[in-house]
DNA sequence: TGTACATCAGTGAACGCGCGTTCACTGATGTAC
DNA sequence: TGTACATCAGTGAACGCGCGTTCACTGATGTAC
């Protein structure tokens, strides 16, 4: 009896930590290839050598090439999540308001020459209708949280808002991107920052 | 001497036709292939058999597939402009302005499911980063262009808001193709087209 | 404490496949005489 | 008008390469006795 719970549910806390770090690691180095190189560009072999690994162990990890980008992209998410809310906290302690530091971090000049830091829709976005269903659906999530997000930092939070907001982000960071890591591409991020204070950062500007 | 002038300029009127008229074809189709598949999903081969013809003759025509993809993106380019144009002229003769014309024909809903028929830079904005430095440049110019279109057709006509509403309809087709063909996709493009229409389309709402 | 054994994360060679590119060839077209 | 020839757009087989995936094996770890 005792046996045969130990099979039913083998191995569950210590003996999988060593793999489980392993799998971390790989979807750590997957989540920064991902916005860096776009889907095509995330090669098993590459990802797998990346984290210290030859490729044929990337099967006892995943099922396939495709699960390791849901798993990237959700991890990717997180990341851009975590840098966001990491720094508007700190901005927001000095009297910055929270949409003010969503805004600047989000169009920070940083973004414009490394993509494998920021967010993964602006990174993928226009990508995302070509992928697979599985990875379809991912990232409708990881745009309706997105929206989410915006609103939850907006000063009135209408949904409306939310959706231009982020249109208007992803857009704009992709523009400047396209344009280049030069004057041109800075000079559209600084605009669209200041236009998006001026309209939706109440307690500033109205 | 007449003989030697020949050769330096070879078969430069008629005897071209022919052949330039296969060019046109496998840059149309590319074009297309370019927009429904993005920058890695547009093959030598496949783009030549849907032009009617073998993939060796291929390189007869270009130098590379790069070369292709260039000359695509600038087709895309050139169709889209002729469909906003085309449109715009129809509705502005009913007494629409330009800028409303130009909104309601960027985000239509036919865009959501079909890439293939809007703008490439809806269709390809995150890609670009990672292209060729060739491709690159051809993508900045297309982002300037479209920035300069909007501008043109903006009321006011300035930098700063086309920048803007450039960065809008660019992210907003995105993020609705992105939540899908479905009423999610649709209520993003609809508010949208509210928003800006409202923010700057003066003889209406302002 | 020590030995034998089972487990399993990770290795590395091999596979099939699709892709961009090359190249010798074909066959239609147009020109020279 | 007719024949011989040159040109060249397009054909189709072949190449090398990288990729996702498979699989027999290794070697470290932990457990049973």
């Amino acid at each position: 009896m005792g046996i045969i719970l130990m099979q039913a549910e083998p191995m569950s806390r210590t003996p999988n930590s060593q793999k489980e770090a392993t799998h971390e690691r790989i979807v750590a180095v997957a989540a920064r290839a991902l916005r860096r190189n776009g889907y095509a560009g995330v090669g098993v072999a590459e990802v797998m050598k990346e984290a210290g690994l030859t490729h044929g162990g990337f099967y006892a990890h995943f099922d396939s090439r495709e699960a390791l980008l849901v798993a990237a992209l959700e991890r990717a998410s997180d990341e851009s999540y975590q840098i966001v809310a990491r720094v508007a906290k700190q901005r927001v302690g000095k009297g910055v308001s929270a949409f003010r530091a969503l805004v600047e971090t989000y169009l920070a000049d940083e973004h414009l020459a490394s993509l494998e830091i920021g967010c993964p829709v602006a990174a993928l976005g226009s990508e995302m209708p070509r992928q697979s269903e599985m990875l379809r659906e991912a990232s409708a999530v990881r745009v309706q949280r997105l929206i989410a997000s915006v609103r939850a930092l907006l000063p009135g939070a209408s949904l409306t808002a939310a959706r231009m907001v982020a249109s208007t982000l992803v857009g704009s960071l992709q523009l400047a991107r396209a344009l280049g890591a030069n004057a041109e591409g800075r000079a559209l991020l600084s605009t669209t920052r200041k236009s998006l204070l001026q309209q939706y950062d109440s307690p500033v500007e109205h």
